[in-house]
DNA sequence: TATTGTTATACTCTATAACTATA
DNA sequence: TATAGTTATAGAGTATAACAATA
């Protein structure tokens, strides 16, 4: 059976990353958490200060589409929103979110290690450079 | 703003896909085809018998999901099923579904140049080496 | 028994439009 | 005027379960 697809980077790229996304969606699901409640824990517990606009931006999720995010991470008691000015909140983690955000750092740092080393050594260094200079190069 | 997210590979993979596929798909957009139609179309166009069930696995797109794709294409007049036996059809491309992939090579040429050229030389060989031993390795 | 094609369904993710209230 | 937060909604993509018909 021919595959015409397997020459194309492209899509070796949307397959790569649906088979990563995937493994990592499974050790994480534990937790109870999802590929973007982790994200957004990362950037809150290193930002004393932040907004979910702001969160949004940086992680390119739709100001729309936070609030059911933050919402689901309020509600599991992770993240609290303190008022900044009559229109914006600050997002902060609870003792519990601490707690939850170490738990995800160490799956992050196991599956991190795992992927890289999936990939041959003479590969390896180029692989985040290439990456980069495709979403913010 | 500090941003935890930058220093890791899994997160430039997804992000990078999802820039990369969200061109691609506005690239592809003006032929009336889909990121998965166009996927369908070129391994149609290569196998001159392949059932609905094969491409799914190849695409690694569930059965049920291949229904509706497979009706669009059809509906679309690009592809044509052929009975094999008393359950199994074969799918091939009319003379619409040819040029219409004809189109979408000329697409798809274009975009994976651009998209080669946006990594630095120096990492350009390594990139898809890489992302292989991710999904297929 | 295994596979094909199919229907139904549900969940996630994403995108847009519109509105209120505040800066 | 611009921004934050919100609601509602719709479109994709994806996953599972179940069924009939055929290999």
């Amino acid at each position: 059976m021919k595959d015409p697809l397997h020459e194309l980077p492209g899509y070796a790229l949307r397959r790569a990353a649906a088979a990563m996304m995937g493994e990592f969606a499974t050790r994480i699901e534990p937790l109870g958490l999802r590929i973007a409640d982790v994200s957004a824990l990362l950037v809150i517990g290193a930002n004393p200060v932040m907004t979910a606009s702001q969160l949004g931006r940086m992680l390119d999720i739709q100001r729309a589409n936070m609030v059911p995010l933050v919402a689901r991470l309020e509600d599991a008691g992770l993240v609290v929103r303190t008022p900044l000015d009559g229109k914006s909140h600050s997002l902060g983690l609870t003792p519990a979110g601490e707690a939850k955000l170490a738990e995800a750092r160490s799956v992050i740092g196991e599956f991190e290690g795992w992927l890289v080393s999936r990939i041959p050594a003479e590969h390896r260094d180029h692989f985040k450079p290439a990456l980069d200079a495709l979403w913010r190069g």
